[in-house]
DNA sequence: GTCAGTGCAAAAGATTTGCATGCGA
DNA sequence: TCGCATGCAAATCTTTTGCACTGAC
């Protein structure tokens, strides 16, 4: 998983004739590492413990980079600051559901939501290019007062629903 | 509508014990006549058109007041910075739908649309508190080349749908 | 050897805050 | 009069950019 989506960062980079570096390869082995949205802020920490030789900037231009290519998803939930997915190839739409308690981030995809959108969008005389859908509240988990996991579960995919 | 949002924002002033000040009356009243969803910069030139002796930060105060007061919503869409819009005391939730071209903002309600993300949150062991819908496309006036009306059109309230 | 890539610091854009002064109650 | 409200400018916070230096090819 990791070790196919470096290669195809790897082949976008020669394919846009850029150089491959340390700090690109850090940082992407990183973020595709990831089981969690990071934050840039996130991203940057994580990647320092790794190499502590790469600037803020370098993330942010690196980010932006895997968003060309198509291997990060930019996502603005309600926290205010962006964060960041890695994106598949066969990459499906989903939408997020956001516990406001611990931040867990669960993906979803409905078609039946899907249809309606479109349905909706139809009756309103739009043609949708996008759209985004989150769903904040509190997950079972911390209902049922369990304390989250030290360490933010780990992503299952996409849940069907 | 106007007189009887400011009597409530009037009311509500009273009610925390703050100060009725010229500022405040020009800002809320310029907002409450909206028939946009304005942003900071926006509102502010607005009112600076009625009185010039207003403040960035006091619009930013103002509009912090008035979400406290529960007399504006602050919104994130896509374009980066805040969107503000008045809500009724008998406010229904709404969604909405923005042309990318003109940025007309439509905002709807669909009672099928809820009732689904109640399922999915439920599915997934949420219990929703709130959420996001947006949908972005292009309208019909703008796919029929009519170029947008010189002021953004009127807002027509929520679309059921 | 070249020129893209990087780190740093400064810039930019949105929003908040400190402070001396103004003005409503 | 008293203290909250205001304007201005400075401070934050997030993200971008300019520039001289470094390192990949």
């Amino acid at each position: 998983m990791l070790r196919a989506r470096m290669q195809r960062f790897e082949h976008a980079l020669r394919e846009k004739g850029l150089k491959s570096t340390a700090q690109r390869d850090d940082i992407a082995k990183t973020f595709f590492s990831a089981d969690t949205h990071y934050s840039v802020e996130e991203l940057y920490n994580a990647v320092r413990r790794v190499n502590p030789r790469v600037g803020y900037a370098t993330v942010y231009r690196t980010l932006k980079l895997l968003k060309e290519c198509g291997l990060a998803a930019e996502r603005h939930f309600d926290d205010g600051q962006a964060r960041y997915e890695p994106t598949e190839e066969t990459a499906q739409h989903h939408d997020h559901i956001i516990c406001e308690r611990c931040g867990k981030i669960v993906e979803f995809n409905s078609e039946e939501l899907e249809r309606q959108q479109e349905r909706i969008a139809r009756f309103l005389g739009f043609v949708v290019s996008h759209h985004r859908m989150e769903l904040y509240g509190i997950c079972s988990d911390c209902r049922e007062g369990r304390r989250a996991a030290a360490k933010p579960a780990r992503r299952r995919g996409i849940q069907r629903v």
